[in-house]
DNA sequence: ACCCAGGCATTGG
DNA sequence: CCAATGCATGGG
């Protein structure tokens, strides 16, 4: 079934993200579709003119494969926007398509965000592969993303077993067990989310921006702490990163999409 | 054998 | 309050 997207949509430069940096049995690329796990049940997402082709498609499947490939981003202003600007004025048109995925559900997000802490990406997606693997239900070919209750079940010696450090094997145990509501952060405003998150041990102003950024898709959300994004603001602009983020106000999330998939993307 | 890679908590000044 | 330190893996 065609699933639309607001046009232009390119399939392949926005899933780039879920080939190129390894195998990602949760958003795993395969016979050139991506397959997720909603509902217990696999799902097969393909390029297809005007949206993707999503089969099986029900209501719940629908609403995860809109959230997973961004579908509420405002793409429109965005491009208005950036086409005054220096640098962007010439990277959205070559990225044109692209529309960044976000994750669909928030437990996940921060778990990848611990995960992705401090080491490469590749490392990092090496280890949440092996994490996918070992504690989520597999349906044909993905796997579901474990559960918090399959993880707060675990022990810290069986993450660690699968290559996290000793300290991120507690970040994640115990963010299973504590008492953060994850689903309760939708209605709150930036500040507020950002606090409830750092509350937690093993989640810092990095993570949390990024569960703004790819979760709640937050227009102004800038991961100031992100290696990759520093980069970009010293390659692309010489600047500061936060100078940076100031200058792209209120588009600071999309821009941080558009310079970091621009940067991988010669 | 190194060194770096899309952080964070902890410790010591 | 700021600087230094350890962490584990994958790739160069």
């Amino acid at each position: 079934m065609l699933l639309r997207l607001p046009e232009p949509y390119d399939f392949e430069v926005s899933t780039a993200r879920f080939r190129v940096f390894g195998r990602d049995s949760a958003n795993l690329w395969h016979e050139g579709a991506l397959h997720r796990v909603v509902g217990g049940r696999e799902v097969r997402i393909a390029a297809a003119a005007g949206g993707v082709d999503v089969e099986p498609l029900d209501h719940e499947t629908r609403a995860v494969v809109l959230k997973l490939l961004g579908a509420e981003f405002e793409l429109e202003p965005f491009r208005a926007w950036a086409d005054g600007r220096p640098v962007l004025r010439e990277l959205v048109p070559r990225l044109a398509g692209f529309r960044p995925p976000l994750a669909p559900d928030p437990f996940e997000s921060l778990v990848t965000s611990i995960t992705a802490q401090q080491i490469s990406l590749v490392a990092a997606l090496a280890i949440r592969t092996r994490l996918v693997e070992a504690f989520g239900l597999r349906a044909e070919n993905a796997h579901a993303f474990p559960t918090r209750g399959r993880i707060a079940a675990a022990s810290e010696g069986e993450l660690i077993a699968l290559g996290f450090s000793r300290r991120k094997a507690e970040y994640v145990v115990g963010l299973a067990r504590s008492d953060l509501d994850v689903e309760a952060l939708a209605p709150l405003d930036d500040d507020e989310v950002r606090a409830r998150i750092t509350a937690v041990r093993g989640l810092g102003p990095w993570t949390a921006e990024w569960f703004l950024a790819r979760h709640l898709a937050r227009p102004r959300a800038w991961p100031a702490g992100d290696l990759a994004l520093r980069k970009a603001a010293a390659v692309l602009y010489g600047l500061d990163v936060n100078e940076l983020g100031r200058s792209l106000d209120p588009f600071q999330n999309l821009s941080a999409h558009y310079l970091l998939t621009g940067m991988r993307t010669p």
